[in-house]
DNA sequence: TATTTAGTTGAATAGTTGCTCAACTATTCC
DNA sequence: GGAATAGTTGAGCAACTATTCAACTAAATA
């Protein structure tokens, strides 16, 4: 049985892709990775994160941060919050959001080594 | 003049806000570098960024290890080509892809740290 | 209890994105 | 030069996404 289904080449280095393969992360897990740096990947929620880790921040201050309404304010932290990166206290009608944990600020920061280098 | 013309918000910590806003990055480079994410943000890059991490590879042999077509590969190549998350060199028919620094490695294994963990 | 403000949510929409397909270029070999 | 294979590219389409809008919940205050 033909162990390449889809792809049509014949020039397959068949050595080094039977050497790489089992050192390859699963596609689900790639999945779950991708889906991780999607949240990195969206100019509003970037900017959320990079304010939350200068001071926890309510709704209403992030909307005013960006001159964005509350409303796409909620739906990204939302998200943001559905994949623990950031956490967040009620008190009175304000809730006040504050990054997860220091990963996030260290992908942030290798993402600015990045592009400044 | 008012300085925030959208947020219909009164509650505003203008104290905390006021501080927070001079020390975040410009939205512009809150874009770009949204913009960096995004590509870490899809399966099919993130494995062959994971697979360009083991071996050189070239189209075929993502195609192969991915099973999936070269044109697929091809587009995802050329959108980190054109980040410069990948390099690449020609020899014969094929085209040797491989990482473009070390950047994109660190960039990887902390998303994995932050799922792991 | 009624009112006000902060925040959330779901539906709708406009914009984006990833893949497929077909046509194309580049290189090798005859 | 002509055929074959590797790779690239652009158009088109289906799936996804970020925002807006309107309706809703939650807490404070009178």
């Amino acid at each position: 049985m033909d162990r390449l289904p889809v792809c049509e080449c014949e020039s397959v280095h068949r050595d080094v892709v039977d050497a790489v393969a089992p050192q390859l992360i699963q596609r689900d897990e790639a999945i779950e990775l991708a889906a991780l740096f999607k949240l990195f990947g969206d100019g509003t929620r970037v900017r959320i994160l990079q304010a939350l880790r200068v001071h926890e921040l309510c709704v209403c201050d992030l909307a005013a941060l960006f001159s964005v309404t509350k409303s796409a304010i909620s739906h990204q932290l939302k998200a943001l919050r559905l994949s623990n990166l950031v956490k967040f206290r009620r008190e009175g009608q304000n809730v006040y959001y504050s990054l997860a944990d220091e990963h996030v600020e260290k992908i942030l920061d290798l993402g600015l080594d990045h592009l400044r280098e």
